[in-house]
DNA sequence: CAGTAAATTTTACGCGCGTAAAATATTTTG
DNA sequence: CAAAATATTTTACGCGCGTAAAATTTACTG
């Protein structure tokens, strides 16, 4: 390889035959320039290492390709996965995820807005941290940048939204533990950060009296994103202060029923539908570790594909409008009852 | 605000009375103007939203302020919890941190490195894959790029490593549980993703040797990074096959640990160190959850504090370097064992 | 094969900013 | 207070590329 290093598209364009521009048209759309210039192009690439200048093509371009990724907290095994699965399909697009956490943070997420703002995205996914949120800050966010709310919506704000039925959820593990045993008791934060959380518990209390039983809610103290913890502080303030009014108890979120399940274990109450339980635990999302807590927990599962392509396919549909729907949509997904053992 | 919209440090120049090359000087260190000009600037910073354009400041600066950071797997709260903690410093000291996950996959690792050198970052600090990486693609951009390794050692490769001595991990947990109890046997994966996988083995194996005991170590079957998932499995199959060869199980790290106690549970096993305990657990990591397995997981700690501040360090030592260090340098820090309740 | 339409390429300009060198203002010195 | 030293600002140029409009080539009629 004499071949000296190619510095940018004008010496590209040079060892390959052809104008600059034309170079250009090709990074572009491949499809853009005749078959037999594409060739050329390629054939060059092959021998010339050569990639055009991001910084110089974004300065230039009307959109970037970047696709903001923002969720509340990262090292949720939850959000990491949808995280994940979502920036699959952004680069299968042909487009460049840039992902944030917000740490549970309320300055954090409002930080991510702005870093988002400063590199020009096409679009942004953003599933907001909800209560805590800054919510005047991500309105005009939302009203400068094409941006699709997913898993916590927030009313108003954004052009669509995609996220799960709570009610469904909510539905199903109600009907199923009734079915099987003793009605459920609800077990909550005080303060929820998420909104899902608010449509759980109302869900809970509506399909308990639509079944003529009485809705009894438990609201433990805690803040902040730590749920395991306040989940496993909370079981054992329960037990300490005479125990859970059913023996039946259905969890806000599965994070919460991992440091139930871990609290009630300290205890020594065991949790399962058999013979010799003290108790039964059930629980919503699904979350990637729910398959391994000790008993295994029964639960609502996201579609978490269906959430994120729907996502997805949103933001690129609002991309191609130019940004705006005529109308706010929300999309929601119904869940599915994972029987295992804790219920 | 009557005030036209400032479209680029030229206006924003001229509203300030000033050149732009002064206003220029100013964004890049506001320390390098006189006060009263400075004054000047912020005062119209106030009053005329105006931020420069990252892309036009990317494009002629030399370094760009953006430092990638690489970890293998983003769904595993361990990674994600480093990531966090390695961003935050990396914000505090004025640079823009790129969180890139691998998904366990050594393709997207590669794509990752790709991608960054298409940025041009000031530096990148990675947790490689390990075992799978593609070890020249990794060393070619190290050679390209002012790179820390972190977490996951690739000799020769990268100015410097920064991770934690395994050989203090496991001592630490290999003595401690012959002093309470039988001497332990080894639980890994046969092939494991992570070479602190094998220094543990190994160290697992000298510590008993030193002792005069016989080690056992124990390989269970599996690929990828569901490390749950295959620990799970793994224990059914060992103790189908009659089980483990010692009361007391050292696990390789607290992922597998996890799936090990829910099969423990499953199969009645009580796990602990009490009376009426079958078998005592314990493992590496201290990760995330391994407070809330049942029972609590004893373990050997990461600092994580130290382990993620010496990265970050070390790489700003080596941008102010050059981009070279005289010699590779290796840190490792000991670990801290963590008593719970399974061992 | 001339003549026109369509596709492609080239010309020419600008994007927003960093930065070296030159010009100017400010501070220090005697 | 003048002159030298220093700090600051301005002039001038270039970075690498997108893109509209003009020029050219190619494809298509009859």
């Amino acid at each position: 390889m004499p071949e000296k290093k190619i510095r940018n598209m004008e010496e590209f364009a040079a060892v390959s035959g052809l104008s600059r521009p034309t170079v250009s048209k090709y990074f572009n759309d491949p499809d853009s320039v005749r078959a037999t210039t594409r060739k050329r192009i390629e054939a060059a690439l092959e021998r010339h290492e050569y990639r055009p200048n991001i910084y110089a093509v974004n300065q230039n371009r009307r959109l970037t390709k970047n696709i903001g990724i923002v969720v509340p907290y990262l090292a949720d095994p939850f959000f990491a996965e949808i995280a994940r699965s979502i920036e699959m399909l952004v680069i299968e697009a042909g487009f460049r995820p840039i992902l944030l956490g917000s740490h549970g943070d309320r300055r954090q997420e409002i930080d991510n807005l702005e870093s988002l703002r400063s590199i020009k995205p096409a679009g942004v996914l953003l599933a907001p941290l909800g209560r805590i949120s800054d919510r005047s800050a991500i309105e005009s966010f939302c009203k400068a940048v094409p941006t699709v709310l997913f898993d916590s919506n927030m009313e108003g704000t954004g052009a669509a939204f995609i996220g799960s039925d709570n009610v469904s959820f909510v539905d199903q593990t109600v009907d199923y533990l009734c079915r099987t045993g003793t009605p459920p008791c609800f077990f909550e934060m005080k303060t929820p950060a998420n909104p899902n959380a608010n449509k759980r518990r109302l869900a809970y209390i509506a399909a308990m009296e639509r079944a003529g039983l009485d809705p009894q809610v438990i609201k433990i103290d805690g803040e902040g994103w730590r749920f395991e913890e306040i989940g496993h502080k909370g079981t054992h303030d329960v037990i300490a202060s005479g125990g859970f009014p059913s023996d039946t108890v259905l969890c806000s979120n599965d994070r919460l029923a991992i440091g139930l399940l871990a609290a009630c274990y300290e205890h020594g109450l065991r949790v399962g539908r058999g013979d010799g339980c003290a108790m039964r635990v059930a629980s919503h999302d699904d979350h990637p570790y729910s398959r391994f807590t000790c008993p295994s927990l029964t639960t609502a599962a996201h579609d978490y594909a269906e959430v994120s392509g729907r996502s997805v396919d949103t933001l690129f549909e609002l991309i191609e409008s130019g940004g705006r729907f005529d109308q706010r949509r929300e999309t929601l997904f119904a869940a599915r009852l994972i029987l295992r053992d804790s219920a």
